[in-house]
DNA sequence: CGACCTCCTAAGCAATCGCTTATCCGTCGC
DNA sequence: GCGACGGATAAGCGATTGCTTAGGAGGTCG
């Protein structure tokens, strides 16, 4: 399997001949058709046959279109991101669970890149489990979340996770919850709670909540707003529905198990192999600057440091 | 440049040595070397050099690394994809801007995924800009946002934005909101807010709402929220901000040039080059069922239909 | 200073890549 | 049925890849 077969197979599928793709690339028609005839073979699969109307995709062809055209516009960034590196500033990389990734990680990221020249940092979002094989690959460098094993983790910030209902929920006014009451009502979480390995699926898991009783939303500020309308009960972070709670727009509820106090940490390869920003990082987050930004954090940052955080997905 | 080079130098720099690379590979040292050298002269640049421990990173290493471990890791991928194709359900993969992964896309989806058997679908977000690229490239099938020029862009759903602020907000009571007013407040916005190209990036490009006056929320729930709070004004979609203006928790604004009607489009390639799935969901919008979901949208799914959109970021 | 240890270079060799020209075979249109 | 078109196949060629063994170069240690 070679690049250059791959763009061979991408240009065929995405200009539907093999002709038309033999000379965009300024060769000859068989080179082509012997590109895509090794990989074909390479992969045991036809990936694309003749059809009515040009060439059609078989099943595998259709995935491998994708991952093959990201292959071959990786290879090309490649050498851009050579060529900017000549006096560029250090490319910090962080992953996070989705909550902090929307709450914590940009203004933090913000402050720290305010007050430490050249650096550049951009956030993505992950599962945990998937985070040491980030940062082991090197496609991170640094990861917010729970605890990881295999990597360097140390505690970052403390949290503590309750269960809210709006204010006209009928359990809001309950001086005790029982387990039943529990089961029988619909639950709202975020992407990292809807994953059993989260603090929250833990604590999910822990209360027995079945799954067809949960509810994803695509972020914890839709799932809150959600809650205060009366749609169900969810795991909050206390620190961050605070004012709704104050204002009695949102109701902390008497669960058993909770409040949960808990720790995010901060997770990065060991002191000799993380990048000089990591290191910086790690620093910066031991100063009372740092705890400052976290405890107030709204998730927003001011537009002229917003850098989308994605930008394209790697389909699994 | 090979996959073989890149690979190598993927674990050299993992492991920060030739010889633990070479030992890891299962070939001799001089092959791990040689491929590195290659590759060094390929691009230009030492990539990787001898430190006091170990092989540093240079600035371009650094930069590359991340690239050339994807697209390794992409490689095996593509593998595993084609076996999984053999009886495998056709996949959908859809772009959205961030305002409609975030409330509309998931529901539509969820919908769409279980009146069509064998389908799978998936989400992720990009800007407006990137769109036709990614339609084209095969990265998506099917793209939601504004209409884009390139690809066969047909209307998906009529929207209304308006300018919202919270019940206490000084202008919220204001008969007229005069052009000056709306300089000196703070706007915030989503993701695809902050794009300039956007429908939301027009209006406030028309409104003269300067840069510094822009908060940039990590999502549309978050900003609603905040802006419940008090804190400053923002456009927002009329049906998704209802219930909250109902309730007096949000005041629409009188402002100059709102509302304003707008349109999502729903777009693929050309009718002969897009993909069967892609087909059967443009056929699935024009039903009333799909109407009434995407109007009734939160943006919540059950558990069970939940994959969460964005497993790994390509740094830009 | 000399004995490492680690990386790089040299030389050589089989296999493959990537391209060419020339020829065959399938499917359309008429 | 018979061209015409477009894709696959064949044969052949130079360049590159990917690997080996052998030896040199540049550090860090005792």
């Amino acid at each position: 399997m070679t690049l250059t077969q791959l763009e061979a197979f991408v240009l065929v599928a995405r200009l539907g001949s093999v002709k038309s793709a033999a000379a965009a690339l300024g060769v000859s028609e068989p080179a082509v058709s012997s590109a895509l005839a090794a990989l074909r073979q390479h992969l045991g699969d036809p990936l694309i046959v003749r059809g009515h109307q040009g060439m059609q995709l078989t099943a595998g062809g259709q995935r491998l279109v994708g991952i093959a055209s990201q292959m071959v516009s990786l290879g090309s960034e490649a050498v851009a991101a050579i060529r900017r590196a000549q006096g560029a500033p250090e490319l910090l990389r962080v992953v996070a669970t989705s909550t902090v990734a929307e709450f914590v990680a940009p203004p933090l990221l913000d402050a720290f890149t305010a007050r430490t020249s050249a650096v550049e940092a951009s956030v993505g979002v992950s599962g945990s489990v998937e985070m040491p094989a980030l940062l082991l690959d090197r496609l991170a460098d640094v990861a917010f979340g729970p605890r990881l094993s295999g990597v360097d983790s140390a505690p970052m910030m403390r949290h503590r996770l309750v269960v809210v209902a709006g204010k006209r929920h009928p359990l809001a006014s309950a001086t005790e919850v029982a387990p039943a009451a529990l089961e029988s009502n619909d639950w709202l979480v975020d992407p990292a709670g809807a994953e059993g390995t989260s603090e929250v699926g833990r604590l999910l898991a822990q209360l027995r909540i079945p799954e067809r009783r949960m509810r994803v939303f695509s972020n914890a500020a839709a799932v809150w707003s959600a809650v205060a309308e009366g749609h169900g009960v969810a795991p909050a972070l206390a620190h961050l529905v605070a004012r709704e709670v104050d204002d009695g727009r949102l109701v902390v509820l008497p669960v058993r198990g909770t409040p949960v106090d808990l720790l995010w940490y901060v997770s990065s390869l060991d002191v000799t192999r993380r990048s000089p920003a990591a290191t910086k990082l790690r620093q910066f987050l031991s100063t009372p600057d740092a705890m400052y930004v976290m405890h107030r954090a709204d998730g927003s940052v001011p537009v002229s440091h917003f850098r989308p955080p994605v930008y394209v997905t790697l389909w699994s």
